[in-house]
RNA sequence: GCCCCGGUAGCUCAGUUGGAUAGAGCAGCCGCCUCCUAAGCGGCAGGUCGGACGUUCGAAUCGUCUCCGGGGCACCA
């Protein structure tokens, strides 16, 4: 419709240039846009306003030359100049019932575009680090992830989703040793848990499972376990980092290599097996899973510095390797050797942003939380130093979701281990709330989380609203069968010609606007436009559905009435399928 | 100190990339079930778009300054 349009607009601009009466316009950009207010008919144009400078012509005048230079059309009912020179377009009705039609016959597919003409995206998200389970900030990241995957896909581009598992480091060592402990006092060795150990109940978990399967294969005295280590936090001139990196040392130096790998594997394993259940049961699935180690182990890591060493952006300075992302905009220039020798975990991910580049994408998407903000400038600069254009890379940033019950904050912290895990959310509020309430939300913006309002099961809850009018409809088509109706979709005398109240102009028109809304929120990484939409929508129907009754006595009538809400029903489906939430058939 | 995000109705938030009279939902007030689910609908009221200056036909939107809230500024991961 918009791309009619446009075509329609271009020959006038093409006529009045070949007439003279437009010189030196160049190329003239065509905006069209959904208009507010009916009475300034279905879109409208500023073109008149944006070129009456150029042509040096009042605006009202201009926009009566390009109306006048207008190709008729078929789909076009009227056009007006309004305003300070605003070109209003009024559409047909029949582009409305052709609307319902393509709704009907396209069903599943109607929605969905052609923007990226086939181009392939990888976009990366979640990624938290395997050392425990996912909380309610993960669940922000993985729900709009999951969602902008599902709209770009809907507009045509290949869709690569990946999880990047952080399995070697330092965190993952910490891990280890947690795991070890445990299984240590499971043996039977008194000790004392370290205070910068990971807490949590799962390490117990872990530790239990090892200890079942292995008996005391990896038992060792606790005092040698601890010999020689710098005091923990609390004591005097304690170090908790110090300390837990001693007993780091240790475990390595006392378990063989292969006994400490298995320690280390089952803690990840079990953990990372755990996030990827959380993660499908919450709808959300990928392609990959990405190990770090695998860069480690198939010396990515050594190649990609060779690359940059190769271009020209590293030195040396103080004994370690330094990278210039200064050149690139960056505050300060950044270390990927240290100078003991060791890579840091920005060199883990320099490799992998090559590996992504190496794989071919069109275009790379990163979702981080927005705490990370402040490491967008060195891999922008990664990218240009590996001899891209930066826009290539695409990091969005998700601010953290505040929880409040009973009108309270919940307070978390993830010291103590005392946060809230995903999985609890999901039990608290349910998959379909959960997955709508992250999303509804533009991503940038710091959200009120309100889990009461999550729960509730009354008008007050958007989730609930959408999916009620979709049970509507269902219902509608359960209570035609006991009045003995029947409908048939398919049938091609159905006369859409008898829909002409409001309501139904109203729901047909934001029909139409599917398609746009889907483009629109794919391309701008703003999934919480379709979210906005599916309200609008369901609140359209409600209405019609209060103020019209479809099982009338009129035949054409009713099956023109059954036929828009069928279309409904598909659009509410389509939408809530892509946001992840499911669409019941009764409530 | 420097950088990023936000500030719009009492509350939570939209605002189609600079357009026409700034919109929803809650909360408040008034109405609507003999009728396809009232988990619904209609109406009323509610605003100095944090503030100031600037850019232009036109600013919530762009620029500069400023105030408030959140976050970030490692040879940590």
């Amino acid at each position: 419709m918009k791309t009619h349009l446009t075509e329609l607009l271009k020959q006038a601009i093409d006529a009045l240039i070949n007439d003279g009466t437009l010189t030196n316009v160049g190329t003239v950009e065509i905006m069209l846009e959904r208009t507010k207010q009916r009475e300034h008919g279905d879109f409208a144009c500023n073109l008149a306003l944006t070129l009456t400078k150029i042509a040096k012509c009042k605006p009202r005048d201009l926009a009566q030359k390009i109306v006048n230079a207008l190709p008729a059309s078929d789909l076009v009912d009227k056009v007006e100049i309004a305003g300070p020179g605003f070109i209003n377009f009024f559409m047909a009705t029949s582009t409305l019932h052709n609307t319902v039609q393509q709704v009907l016959k396209l069903q599943q597919q109607y929605g969905q575009g052609n923007h990226g003409s086939g181009k392939t995206v990888h976009i990366e998200f979640v990624s938290a680090n395997p050392t425990g389970p996912l909380h309610v900030g993960h669940g922000r990241g993985a729900a709009y992830g999951a969602t902008l995957a599902n709209l770009l896909e809907q507009t045509g581009y290949k869709v690569h989703r990946e999880y990047y598992v952080n399995d070697a480091g330092r965190q993952m060592d910490i891990l280890a040793v947690s795991v070890w402990l445990r299984y240590l006092e499971l043996c039977g060795e008194k000790l004392v848990f370290p205070s910068n150990g990971y807490q949590g109940a799962y390490v117990y978990d872990i530790a239990a499972t090892l200890h079942r399967e292995n008996g005391d294969h990896f038992r060792a005295d606790a005092a040698e376990v601890f010999l020689e280590i710098s005091a923990d936090a609390g004591q005097e001139n304690g170090d908790k980092e110090a300390h837990i990196d001693g007993l780091i040392y240790n475990a390595k130096k006392i378990l063989s290599d292969k006994d400490y790998r298995t320690v280390h594997d089952a803690g990840l394993e079990t953990i990372l097996q755990d996030i990827n259940k959380d993660l499908s049961q919450f709808g959300v699935r990928y392609d990959t899973w990405f190990s770090e180690r695998s860069l480690i182990e198939s010396d990515k890591i050594n190649k990609a510095i060779d690359q940059l060493q190769k271009n020209g952006y590293l030195y040396k300075e103080n004994g370690a390797l330094w990278f210039k992302s200064s050149t690139f905009g960056d505050e300060k220039d950044r270390v990927v050797i240290r100078e003991n020798s060791q890579a840091t975990y920005f060199a883990s991910d320099i490799a992998y942003h090559l590996d992504k580049l190496d794989r071919g994408y069109d275009q790379i998407i990163d979702i981080w939380g927005a705490d990370h903000h402040g490491y967008v400038p060195r891999i922008k600069a990664v990218i240009e130093a590996m001899g891209q254009p930066s826009d290539k890379l695409a990091v969005l940033l998700v601010q953290f979701a505040i929880l409040y019950r009973g009108g309270e904050k919940v307070q978390m912290s993830t010291r103590s281990g005392e946060f809230v895990t995903l999985r609890e959310l999901r039990q608290e509020v349910g998959n379909d709330a959960a997955r709508f309430f992250y999303i509804m939300r533009k991503s940038e913006q710091h959200m009120d989380f309100d889990l009461d309002l999550a729960k509730s099961q009354s008008n007050d809850n958007p989730v609930y609203y959408i999916q009620y009018a979709h049970a509507r409809i269902c219902r509608v088509f359960e209570q035609l069968k006991q009045k003995g109706w029947s409908y048939d979709a398919s049938q091609p005398s159905i006369p859409l010609d008898r829909l002409t109240n409001d309501h139904e102009l109203d729901l047909m028109n934001r029909l139409s606007r599917f398609p746009e809304v889907i483009e629109s929120a794919a391309i701008n990484f703003e999934p919480h436009m379709l979210a906005q939409y599916l309200r609008d929508l369901a609140n359209d129907f409600h209405t019609y559905y209060n103020a019209h009754t479809f099982l009338v006595e009129d035949d054409n009538l009713r099956n023109a009435r059954l036929s828009l809400i069928l279309a409904t029903r598909v659009v509410i489906a389509n939408g809530l399928r892509y946001l992840g939430v499911s669409a019941p058939e009764e409530m």
